[in-house]
DNA sequence: AGTTTCTGTAACGCATTTTAAACATTTTAC
DNA sequence: GTAAAATGTTTAAAATGCGTTACAGAAACT
């Protein structure tokens, strides 16, 4: 996939960037609205992150750019504060999705992932990693083709795990994705372990073989 | 089936596109008036997805040239606004359903079945799900051959299931459905379990046979 | 008016989520 | 290397929320 980072602080910059080329895909940046300009306007990206507070100009109006020349990439808009004023003239702009800083970038990567998946795939598609096979039609994951129960937060976590697959998630990311912005509140995250448990047990009979604990820092879902 | 999308944002464009490819059928797009004329003058369709609001003139323009020309593809309506006349307009000048934005595509999808039963084949199809049997024709449902007494929103409710079988539909995209637009105003959809549990006793004895509930998501109708 | 269909309410039961607490493991510190 | 501290696992039970069902009033039809 290849990606433009429409995004003038270079830190965060940089960040989303090298979180993205780790899965091999090809990141450009602009750091600036003219930058921003130029490149869509020569390069065609798959996905592109950006900003709506950048330097010299408006990251709506790059967006505006965008859908005049029938641009195909998905945008997903970076809103520094939390005006829904914002977000929603970005969506009526025709963005995919909008994310508030400071987010996760385990966050980013969940939203990149769904925005792919309803552009490319039409909303449904499934997918399969060795014995485990998920359904989003239906909402539904199999083992070895026998499907599995799973409750709502547990299939909410699986896909968020595979969505990320391989990255390590931490249980503030996790909470922050299955239960809203406000979860910043909670002080305890205990619960999730609880779920992880669940899911693992439902997964395979042999626990942690696919969700795989870093200690002190998340767990990872892996394929092997 | 082949379809013919004419909408200018390229983002719903390529949802759509995607959604329908993936059963099969072949798709074209059209992103202006003009391109939409000119398919339509070359190419039949078996439907079109008509944006009224279209880049450089209106989709009604381009349905009433499709009828002019005594096209007989199905015609459904995308109108951006919630305004009535857009909508009823199109209707009179010939098309077969309309759907406002923003939808969801299980939605598109269940008015595209509707639309294919009613129009081309003669109004009458029979699908059968093991011992259900619907005659779209009569609106009537079988069961092993008898014929069950249905209301209006339960034939409704089991064809927009049917029609997505598989799909885990949310009670607010069935109520999207069946009730139209204005239902986003709605705060209530507990009278919707009225109409699946009155639907799942006339379909069989044991209950949810065929319409699996999905805990805190939806419903979905399965034909084991 | 009388009948049928639809919507809203309320009580109940059960699935899910969360809390809590006991137990296990890994890391850190000495 | 061992003990203490920190983090993770597991289980069970409490609390919550969702779905089911029955019923009654409202609305729509005839």
């Amino acid at each position: 996939m290849k990606y433009l980072i429409a995004e003038d602080e270079t830190d965060l910059q940089q960040a989303i960037a090298s979180y993205l080329t780790r899965d091999g895909n090809i990141c450009e940046v602009a750091s600036d609205y003219y930058e921003a300009l130029d490149k869509i306007s020569i390069y065609d990206y798959d996905i592109i992150i950006l900003d709506i507070n950048l330097i010299s100009g408006s990251g709506l109006d790059v967006l505006k750019t965008l859908k005049r020349d029938k641009k195909k990439a998905g945008v997903i808009i970076i809103s520094a504060n939390n005006s829904l004023d914002d977000k929603l003239l970005g969506l009526d702009l025709g963005a995919d999705d909008y994310i508030t800083k400071p987010f996760h970038l385990a966050e980013l990567n969940a939203r990149i992932t769904a925005v792919l998946r309803r552009g490319k795939f039409g909303g449904d598609e499934i997918m399969q990693f060795h014995e485990i096979k998920i359904d989003t039609k239906s909402r539904t994951a199999y083992v070895n083709d026998k499907a599995i129960i799973l409750t709502r937060k547990e299939y909410d976590l699986l896909l968020f795990f595979v969505s990320n697959k391989g990255r390590v998630l931490s249980k503030e990311i996790i909470a922050e994705h299955l239960w809203g912005d406000d979860s910043d509140l909670l002080d305890n995250f205990d619960f999730i372990y609880v779920h992880i448990n669940n899911l693992r047990k439902k997964l395979t009979t042999e626990g942690a073989k696919y969700l795989k604990t870093a200690y002190g820092t998340g767990y990872k879902f892996v394929e092997d």
